[in-house]
Formats: structure tokens, C-alpha cells, sequence
RNA sequence: GUGGCUGUAGCUCAGUUGGUUAGAGCACCUGGUUGUGGUCCAGGGGGUCGGGGGUUCGAAUCCCCUCAGCCACCCCA
């Protein structure tokens, strides 16, 4: 075979499109369900978008060429910075509350491994305007109402919150300077899955005594069911301490509680998030989900002064979970017909043609056989092809007492009735 | 960018210490069961053994290079 699909692109032959389909369209009826309208934003960018808001070393990460007219432009590897310059465009002429989601085809010039590729798509949340924890608390409930859609329960998959501004905190009220906190941030984001020799000795090498490590440590290892009363022991964050109060009474309100539990080993890479972050975690899987609140973000893209949260969530990962588990609906595995219509009589094939295009009309998925052969024969492609139902046509007058044969697979009965009979059967 | 593992049919694999025309199951296609599907039976197509070079009388098998895939690290928007 002399050519091959782009590494770390995928081609979606009709069973694996199935899937894609599965998960999208999933998102988009949540995401509808829950008072998001959808958007989209071009796969072409100018790489100075995405070069602004997170340095130049970024363009190692993406794709991108020179046009004709020289411009640089990048094949967009988030969605964010557009959502951001198509806000601002029009922040004063929209309509409040700005709830939008979008299903994002993203690249990313990066090794290939699992659960990551360099073409994927993305559901992305996203509240725009609303400063409010309500906003938060309305994202992370989408996120849940999904988990819920697609079977995957609290034993399946947790979403661990963390609380940025009340780690930051935290950590310089037990001694990190304020130039190593980007480094004391990654050394807790990688705790969970390192030995505690490890996690000691890269805070050792923060400056801080073995003394204030135990005091972060004592802290960041806190029960879910404490985390919130631990707060109180952290100066100058009680505003952010009521809101994660609050967070949790909305999401029990809307007894969704048992998805989520407080984890400020969360705190999520990039620097921009400014309030809670949070992670849908699965047992040996990267996150499937994450995001936060980034108030800061749309001005520094050239955006609106405006307060945003919201979530990204890739179809790989997911993939791969609902895989595993289980979870995948059964009538992925194979096509899907409402009606496969059989040549069943004598001079009965320009009939058959007729009641196609009656059926097709009518808005039914209906099908026939390309080959004249038996009944034996079209019945075994009818079953093949996924048909709920066939119907044989006896006679070539369909208005003809018993000129059809109604069969439904799942049961094997079998009437008789005419086609008006039949048509009207169908509602 | 760094490192490890793996490449035989569309898929999962077998292939004896290097030895005749490289096999199986599944999938696919055709036919049969003589007007009723899933089962079953028979047959068929499809591989320059990832590619290139080398050793040898002879290479899927041994050596080198290369490409691809997978996995981990870095990074993770």
C-alpha cells in the first residue's frame, strides 16, 4: 500500500464513523438540553492568535505554513482564542447569558500516543459574561448530565475540583516565594502519581523546610468531604471559600453531588485559569475532561474584559473509556434500516421500485436489493444490511389483497395487508 | 525532542535448529439448503512475510539501515 493515513489521524471507515457520530451527536443534545447554543469558528487561524496568548514556543506544537501572501497560519489546536475573538467582535449586540458550545475538529503537531492523536475533535462549554459561581456550577452539571447520558457512573469516573487562587494561598502562607509557584504548582499536579520521596525532594528543591512540606502536604492530602472547613485555615480566600460552598449546594441540589469530590491536586498546566479547575479523572486514563475559570483569558486574546469559564473534552480519551467499560451502545456494531423491501412475487420488481420511493418519501431509511435472487437470498442481505422490518411484495398490484408480507426481524411474525393497509399502519 | 517494544491476508495470529508453490480462524464475495433471515455446508478472491541492502546454494527466519505502528517521558491549550 503506497499510501497511508497522516500519522496520528484517523480514517473513519462506516463502523468507526458510527462511533464518532455517537459521541457528537451525544454532546450536541446535551449540550442543547442543558441551554448551550452551537458555534463554530474556522480551522484556519492566523498563529499569532494562538502565538499571543500562550509565547512563541507554542508554534512548535501546531501546524501551520505561510500562504501565498506570506501570512502565517495555523491549523487551529484549541478553540478558545477564536471564541474569544468572535465574543469581542460583537460582545455589546449578544444575547446574555452567553452559553455556547461547539464540537471543534483541533490538530496538534505532538508524538502520537494513547489516548492522545494529532487530529481530534472536541466538545467544548463554555459561559461567557457570568462572574458568578453559578456559571461553574452550570458547566460542571453539563459535564455530569453527559457522564449520566453515555453510562458511565461515579464509580466509572469522578471530577476532581480544585480551587487555583486557594492553593496559591495556601502555598505562599506556608513559604513558597512567589517566582517558584509555577514550579510548587506542577510539582502538586504530579504528586498523585509520584512516590512521596519524590514529591519531597522537588519541594526541597523550592527552598522550603521539611516542615512546610508537611504543612502543603498535610493540606493538599485532606478528604474531599474536608476540603471546604479546611479553607478556613488559609488567610485572605474566604470569598473563594463561599463559592466552592456554594458550588457544592447547587450540584446537590441538582443531585449530582456523587459525581464530584475537592481536589487541589487540580491546578491544570496553564497559568490563566483564575478560580476553579477541575478534571474528570478515570482509574489509569489521562483526564477526559478539564477546565475552569479563566477571567483573564479573553482580554489577553484581544478579547472583551470578560469573565469566562468552561470545559474542553477530547473524543479520543472518551473513546477509549467508554470502550473499556462497556459502555458503547450495542447498536453501534451495525447499520441501521427501518425498511428493506423484497422482490418477492412475479413481475413484482417495478412495484418494489414504486414502494421504495413511496417509503423513502415518507421519511423512512429503505432499501432494496441491487440483485434479482431469491427470497432466501434477500432475506440473509436485509438482516446483513440491519433492517428492523422487511416487506415482501407478492403481487405486482399493491392495492391487491395480501400483495404484501410484513416480517419484523426481532419477533419473526408475519402479516399480510395492502399497501394502503401498511401505509397507514405506519402512522 | 528522548527512550522502549512491535511489524506475516482487512482483523487476530501460526510458521519447527534458515530448506519445495507461506497457513488457520474471523471478515468479505459466490453458490447450495430448489419462496423466508441469524445457523449450517461448499467454493473463491486477497499476502513481492513493512521497505531497502547484506550473509548464504537457499531468508518470513540471521545481520545492518530505514519506514511505520504502539507505549512511556517532555508537554498537555
Amino acid at each position: 500500500m503506497k499510501f497511508q493515513a497522516i500519522k496520528g489521524t484517523r480514517d473513519f471507515y462506516p463502523e468507526t464513523m458510527r462511533l464518532r457520530n455517537y459521541i457528537i451527536d451525544t454532546w450536541r443534545r446535551v449540550s442543547l438540553r442543558n441551554g448551550f447554543e452551537e458555534y463554530d469558528a474556522p480551522i484556519l487561524e492566523n498563529l499569532s492568535l494562538f502565538t499571543v496568548k500562550s509565547g512563541e514556543e507554542i508554534a512548535e506544537q501546531l501546524f501551520s505554513f505561510t500562504d501565498r501572501g506570506g501570512r502565517n497560519i495555523a491549523m487551529r489546536p484549541e478553540l478558545t482564542p477564536s471564541l474569544a475573538r468572535m465574543v469581542g467582535a460583537k460582545i455589546n449586540a449578544l444575547p446574555r447569558p452567553i452559553k455556547w458550545f461547539a464540537v471543534p475538529r483541533l490538530f496538534r503537531a505532538e508524538r502520537p500516543q494513547r489516548g492522545r492523536l494529532r487530529e481530534f475533535f472536541q466538545w467544548n462549554i463554555d459561559i461567557v459574561g457570568e462572574e458568578s459561581i453559578q456559571a461553574d456550577a452550570e458547566c460542571i452539571y453539563t459535564l455530569i448530565d453527559f457522564l449520566r447520558e453515555v453510562k458511565l457512573t461515579p464509580a466509572d469516573i469522578q471530577i476532581h475540583i480544585g480551587l487555583r487562587p486557594a492553593v496559591s494561598a495556601m502555598l505562599t502562607q506556608y513559604g513558597v516565594a512567589e517566582e517558584a509557584m509555577d514550579k510548587a504548582f506542577l510539582a502538586l499536579d504530579k504528586k498523585p502519581k509520584i512516590p512521596a520521596e519524590a514529591f519531597e525532594t522537588m519541594m526541597t528543591d523550592l527552598g522550603l523546610s521539611a516542615e512546610q512540606i508537611q504543612n502543603i502536604t498535610t493540606f493538599m492530602d485532606c478528604p474531599s468531604e474536608q476540603a471546604i472547613q479546611q479553607l478556613a485555615s488559609i488567610e485572605g480566600i474566604d470569598e473563594h471559600a463561599e463559592n466552592l460552598q456554594r458550588l457544592w449546594d447547587i450540584l446537590t441540589t441538582m443531585g449530582v453531588a456523587d459525581y464530584i469530590r475537592f481536589d487541589f491536586h487540580i491546578v491544570r498546566g496553564l497559568a490563566y485559569y483564575t478560580g476553579v479547575v477541575y478534571e474528570a479523572l478515570a482509574a489509569g486514563e489521562r483526564a477526559v475532561a478539564g477546565g475552569g475559570r479563566y477571567d483573564n483569558l479573553l482580554q489577553l486574546v484581544g478579547g472583551p474584559a470578560a469573565g469566562a469559564t468552561g470545559f474542553g473534552m477530547g473524543d479520543v480519551v472518551l473513546g477509549i473509556l467508554l470502550d473499556e467499560k462497556g459502555k458503547l451502545p450495542a447498536d453501534l456494531q451495525s447499520p441501521s434500516l427501518d425498511i428493506f423491501v423484497i422482490d418477492a412475487g412475479e413481475n413484482t420488481a417495478e412495484a418494489m421500485l414504486t414502494l421504495v420511493g413511496t417509503l423513502r418519501e415518507r421519511g423512512l431509511a429503505c432499501d432494496y436489493s441491487f440483485k434479482r435472487a431469491g427470497v432466501g437470498k434477500q432475506l440473509k442481505e436485509a438482516n446483513r444490511r440491519g433492517a428492523r422490518s422487511v416487506v415482501l411484495i407478492e403481487q405486482a398490484d399493491l392495492d391487491a389483497p395480501d400483495s404484501l408480507s410484513i416480517k419484523t426481524f426481532a419477533t419473526g411474525s408475519q402479516t399480510s395487508m395492502t399497501q394502503s393497509e401498511f401505509l397507514s399502519s405506519l402512522g
